[in-house]
DNA sequence: AAGCCCTGATAGTTGTATGTTATCACTGGC
DNA sequence: GCCAGTGATAACATACAACTATCAGGGCTT
């Protein structure tokens, strides 16, 4: 009849449970630090909002109704459920018991994530990941819909909308099978690159392009046709003799403890590396907590990743 | 800081989980009935009475936040939990869907409610009942303090907050041992139990009170010393030769479908009744239905026992 | 039987929360 | 370079939940 529209509140829930719980109207007033008038006027709301009576009132006390009873602990499951949105928010609120999204690319995840992961748990036990590998481009795509929160990838294009802080450089090694006229120098002269069948990803991946680029410039052959779909892969087919290729320095330091069948050199007076960076979107609100959370990480992989890949050291960029 | 006091309300979070489904404020707006500003109000005033950023908004869209992310299924929580108690509230409020608290004492229950129950279900399907057992002054009492919503019980008291409808006059009956030299008549004429001993239950129990009276008219003894616990002992203690006793027409009628080594009769020209009532404090929101109810149960007695006991007739009562 | 203390209900008022409309400032696509 | 779309802001209206002061009745004590 008369209600429809508005809808209970929040405290005139909180009023019934108090007052079904002391069955006076005064004390439970004095207990919810409100007036009895509110009270009151809060339960004949409610009660004509619902259409029920909740209390049977009388001048010598107050009793809960068979429907107020029924209704009681629905009551006291909504003010609960509300309580825990509350501890939820509290807990989030210092910013580092958060879950953030994280994208990162397989050619990279894998082979860095299991040496920094654990150091940033130890350092931050709140914080939590949910990691999605994707190609560079799909996760700066994806950091601009929402998809991630954060990105950490090889630095690719630059948009007024994301930040991005560099991380380190990570150099690309140049591999070749151990039977190959040239798998005994550490060092290899640019020059005698020419007319190699050079192997590479598929090129979505950023990695591709940087590989095409390396061998136009020194004339060897991109093997299009033979694209691997993983790091694994592309091992695999150089180990097989079916050319040679670049692969990343920390997928060498994770995966090739003893590089049999395989040699892995580098290209004289001529350092290939891939920068990578941690990005969020500008109006991320955690990004003054990413700032801080690129730091950390540049502290960690210094510390346990030196030998492979070289932290960048100014940390006053965009 | 600036929190502290008032707590967000229902819809404040209503608002969050629907501009968190669409990411788009007129949108949303739109969908809530409500005006864009209002919302870009309340969600502001949402957040930093957290402390938290939920939506990233920019100029082109609204992406929702890491931290948005994590409370949206607690807020969504609370939002259910609100629709439950309000259908809760919808389905009490035809009266009829609701669970009472049903006082009936143990030398009526048993005997009465099987028989009666199922049809009371049937024609009201959402109708509950929680039985308590309990001696007549203490269901009496009960109905006072809240403990009950509804008595079945004896006719006791009488007080300005109760009220009660007459359900049915229940005979008791005069049961010997089947070698008593008495056992041989349907009637008995009531000068011949002078001298007998009488076997009773409790004085805690309406019951008792009441063959104590008759009692002391026919000039029988009342057997204090052998008072049983139920009505099932009693019936074993007259089997046993230690007396006789008055039991309840329900009682038999329930139990005593073939009386050996018992004899049923009943005292010629002084028939012995209690009398059965509904009651209910006529402060209850229900009494409404409590009163349509005792009807129901009128009927449904004279249909179903109307060999044992007799339905009252009228039905205007206070 | 009278008086007192307790109960919840009511009247009248006020400040604030929540909504409105009108408008701005900026972004991104065509 | 314009236009359609985004969310933010300003100024104002209203509803409502709070207060204080008071009332009316029940039941226990004296």
């Amino acid at each position: 009849m008369l209600s429809e529209g508005k809808t209970p509140s929040l405290n005139q829930l909180r009023y019934f449970v108090t007052v079904a719980r002391q069955l006076n109207f005064r004390r439970a007033a004095h207990a919810l630090g409100v007036s009895q008038p509110t009270l009151t006027t809060q339960i004949n709301a409610l009660e004509n909002h619902l259409g029920l009576t909740l209390f049977e009132r009388s001048r010598s006390g107050t009793l809960l109704s068979a429907h107020g009873h029924a209704l009681l602990h629905y009551a006291e499951q909504v003010l609960k459920a509300n309580l825990h949105f509350h501890e939820v928010a509290r807990n989030l609120s210092d910013g580092e018991n958060t879950m953030y999204r994280l994208g990162i690319p397989p050619t990279l995840g894998p082979y860095l994530l299991p040496h920094i992961l654990p150091d940033i748990h130890a350092l931050k036990p709140g914080l939590k990941f949910y990691v999605r590998e994707a190609a560079p481009d799909q996760l700066f795509q994806g950091l601009l819909t929402g998809e991630y929160d954060l990105i950490l990838s090889p630095m690719s294009q630059t948009n007024s909308q994301v930040q991005s802080q560099p991380l380190f450089y990570e150099p690309l090694k140049f591999v070749l099978p151990s039977d190959h006229p040239l798998a005994d120098q550490d060092y290899i002269d640019p020059e005698q690159i020419r007319g190699e069948q050079v192997l590479t990803l598929e090129d979505r991946h950023h990695f591709h392009h940087q590989v095409q680029e390396i061998c136009m410039r020194l004339g060897a052959n991109v093997a299009r046709d033979y694209e691997g779909t993983s790091l694994d892969t592309l091992r695999q087919m150089v180990v097989m003799g079916m050319g040679v290729a670049f692969l990343p320095g920390l997928y060498i330091h994770s995966e090739l403890h003893k590089p049999e069948a395989l040699h892995v050199c580098e290209l004289a007076d001529m350092p290939i590396v891939r920068q990578h960076v941690l990005a969020w979107r500008n109006t991320s609100p955690a990004r003054a907590f990413f700032r801080e959370l690129s730091a950390v990480m540049r502290d960690i992989i210094r510390q346990r990743l030196s030998d492979a890949v070289t932290v960048t050291e100014s940390s006053s960029n965009v």
